[in-house]
DNA sequence: GGTGAAAGACATACAGTGTAAGCAATAGCT
DNA sequence: AGCTATTGCTTACACTGTATGTCTTTCACC
């Protein structure tokens, strides 16, 4: 009698699982008893094939690492530049949880590994120095996630902005915080949306950048 | 008989020992009953004086935002921002718990409400629009804070970049990983020192900005 | 087909968490 | 002096990650 053996356990299930369950509950549900729950299994039983909680939290972040369009070594940098960083803020908004757990710890995993790897050589096949590339590659991080961070924790809604505005103008007096009083006017006005575009730093670093190479390009050597 | 009567509890006594416990032990180290302990008071009486927890977390970063020397509006734009940038970061290294807690919540404590006020007034009167000014304010922050968090969280201290490198090298097979192979191959035998300087970003994101407003106000306007 | 071994699922248990509810003692004010 | 509000304490609950031990199922080999 065939019965309805379920696939089994597997550490690849079970990341599985614990990414949806985040990406559905957010990142506080994410408990061993909730999670083997979702597996129709005890929670003890997923200690078989994860070592502890931190693990399947490394084995999260690496297969959100995966879903980011890699940039290729040797193409137009600056607009693979472009896309990578583009692609890595929409996956890290896809899974609220992820940037969090990106900069709390240190992964690597396969995926990330391919990623920086992807990232290092795009820079330096453009021509940047090992020091240049190293910190470029950096730079461009910490505004992507810094960016993700910041967006996300953010309590407001960009279509509630100026709403928003209206309802805390009282709460910033202009004789005490003059500039946030005058801001928050023009938001609740609509003189200002308010939002900050991925964009705007993103191409201040790659101008910064190209300008690096520019000057050496056009330059004696 | 005056019994030596210890210093009543106060909202300021509970934040400035949280503050302590997390500088010295961390911030998981940083529960309620700990909290309490090391007042010499249980858990519950701390709900005297805070709301709980989060309110803890809330006031322990308004506190710290308080050590950040803010920049003066109306001075030299880009070296009050300099200055203030590198004042956060500094900060945000000396409390280790703090860039986390601040990126993760949105706090809106009296000093948190002054630095801002501060950076954008800084800015504006520098001529910066006031959707240049907010955009400006957003990307030096996402630069800070996610400069910070990938410092603190990666494990390796800067003096032992080279043999840490020596050692993961193997796992970083050239045919594989050939540009994280040749840069940590660098790392290992010192032609590169693989630090990450923190001016380095923020230069490239203040020239690109000063180029911003010398382009306008070189203009015909 | 029978047998030994390994793997995986489970049950129990422990120390720790945040905090709700109720009680006791103190302090300040009239 | 007596009332009231404040503050601290005790107990309790639901929940966390996971160490430990046991039981069942599966698989390789003769």
């Amino acid at each position: 009698m065939p019965q309805p053996r379920r696939s089994p356990l597997t550490r690849e299930r079970v990341l599985r699982a614990a990414v949806r369950l985040a990406d559905k509950h957010g990142l506080d549900a994410l408990s061993m008893r909730r999670l083997a729950a979702s597996l129709k299994v005890e929670a003890m039983s997923l200690y078989n094939h994860v070592t502890n909680k931190d693990d399947v939290l490394d084995g999260m972040v690496d297969q959100i690492v995966g879903e980011i369009t890699r940039p290729t070594p040797g193409g137009a940098w600056k607009a693979e530049m472009r896309v990578r960083a583009t692609s890595a803020r929409d996956v890290m908004l896809a899974h609220p949880w992820a940037a969090m757990l990106v900069v709390s710890r240190i992964s690597v995993g396969p995926n990330m590994l391919g990623y920086i790897d992807a990232t290092l050589g795009t820079l330096r096949e453009a021509g940047f120095t090992w020091a240049e590339t190293d910190r470029a590659w950096n730079a461009i991080d910490c505004y992507i996630y810094g960016y993700t961070l910041q967006l996300q924790n953010f309590p407001i809604d960009p279509a509630e902005y100026a709403s928003a505005a209206a309802e805390y103008l009282p709460m910033l007096p202009a004789d005490q915080y003059p500039y946030m009083h005058d801001l928050s006017s023009r938001v609740a006005n609509g003189t200002h949306d308010g939002t900050h575009d991925f964009s705007f730093g993103l191409e201040l670093i790659l101008d910064a950048l190209e300008r690096m190479v520019a000057s050496r390009g056009g330059g004696s050597q």
